[in-house]
DNA sequence: TGTACATCAGTGAACGCGCGTTCACTGATGTAC
DNA sequence: TGTACATCAGTGAACGCGCGTTCACTGATGTAC
């Protein structure tokens, strides 16, 4: 979106990393707050700088708000992958882990905590009441989904096992799982391995539906 | 929470006609732009008032949300309640509709349209940020879930069915993802009848994962 | 039925505060010679 | 290496606007006699 920049300009560097920690510090904010109630003044003391920083780097707080999303949205996108390909890579499925927990693993990287949770939630609000932001939103949703469809079907493959809906219906359905429990969790105050353990508890329930074990050829 | 009026006062009615026309708006503005943008003054323009008449019927905006979505809930468990008597009282389930369609009948007075997921959606995040709020809100969720479990046990014996998990985590499950395909749905520019018409594709999905078919004894 | 009075729901002007945004500036960094 | 200059990221004061909230008031409704 920026212009095409075909010699480094003066010091790009820090120029970047003010970008970088405003968009940190925003994250945290959002997600403590809510859009509206986040003030650009609240933000910037959060990064340690003023709010002529802030408009040096984005043009309004709505237009920040929208860039955040994309990044955390592609982040994810991004974690995500990498953590499939990292177990994919491992050759089987880690023996004593059950699919369960290989799901888990492979979800557990977009941010499982209260605060991610809510920032997730704001940007999914959001998407609801802007159709165009809505599309990119859903499409990167649809990524994530893309690659769980892969894992399942990986996993379905090396275990010998049957799906009972097609896998990329099981893939969406664990995911909205994965975003409901997340939101009941970060409602209960209930501390980080309560919430794992709910999280597994949960989606193991649900993978437990959707796979099917067939009669044993082998042990 | 009010104090206990012994006598009637002066022009009771109109009160709460004031109150009850106040707090409608406010459950579409809140919707339409969200707690932290939804001002006072548009609320009030909404709904014909000053914003004096605001002030002389709740004690600040935020309380007004607390109750608007405490009354939300509460009229939410109501209606699901109600509609599932209906569904009961007619006796054995309508021979032509199919269970998910029960369970669709059940569960879509809830308000299935984007307003009402928005508003939704907002008190939601709310929960995640207020404890004590969170447990009111979780306690009228569970009440909502509590009914569809009765409402699969009444399907499951009458039509000899079996369940695939315990029938209070096919209704957590259940209602999971009726909220998750809501959002969902009303991110996607859809109109009413496409939203219909995805909610009963994805949720037969989840019926049929959760319920299974006993070998037929009877036509 | 008619008059005088009490109540109080809703009015609307006023408050000051904090917001988002702008902009003239400063001073650190990089370049030219 | 040293000096003069250019750049531009980030500063901080200033803007005016709209916000949430307050409060003295008004006038419709109800009561007493």
């Amino acid at each position: 979106m920026t212009d095409s920049e075909t010699q480094i300009p003066h010091s790009k560097r820090s120029r970047e990393s003010t970008r970088a920690r405003l968009l940190d510090a925003a994250a945290e904010v959002f997600a403590e707050v809510g859009l509206g109630e986040a003030s650009v003044e609240r933000i910037c003391e959060r990064a340690g700088f003023t709010r002529g920083a802030f408009y040096s780097n984005f043009a309004s707080k709505d237009e920040m708000f929208l860039e955040l999303a994309t990044v955390v949205a592609r982040e994810r996108v991004h974690a995500v992958r990498a953590r499939i390909d990292e177990i994919s890579a491992a050759g089987d499925f880690n023996p004593q882990d059950t699919d369960v927990r290989v799901i888990i693993r492979a979800l557990d990287v977009v941010g499982d905590d209260r605060l991610s949770t809510l920032l997730m939630s704001e940007i999914s609000i959001r998407a609801m009441r802007d159709a165009e932001f809505a599309a990119a939103y859903l499409a990167q949703v649809g990524e994530v989904v893309e690659e769980i469809v892969q894992l399942i079907d990986d996993i379905v493959e090396a275990e010998n096992l049957e799906l009972r809906v097609p896998s990329h219906d099981a893939a969406r359905i664990i995911v909205g799982v994965w975003s409901d429990v997340s939101a009941r969790s970060a409602m209960s105050g209930l501390d980080p391995d309560e919430m794992a353990a709910l999280r597994t508890r949960e989606l193991g329930q649900i993978v437990d539906l959707v796979l099917v074990r067939r009669p044993q050829s082998s042990a």
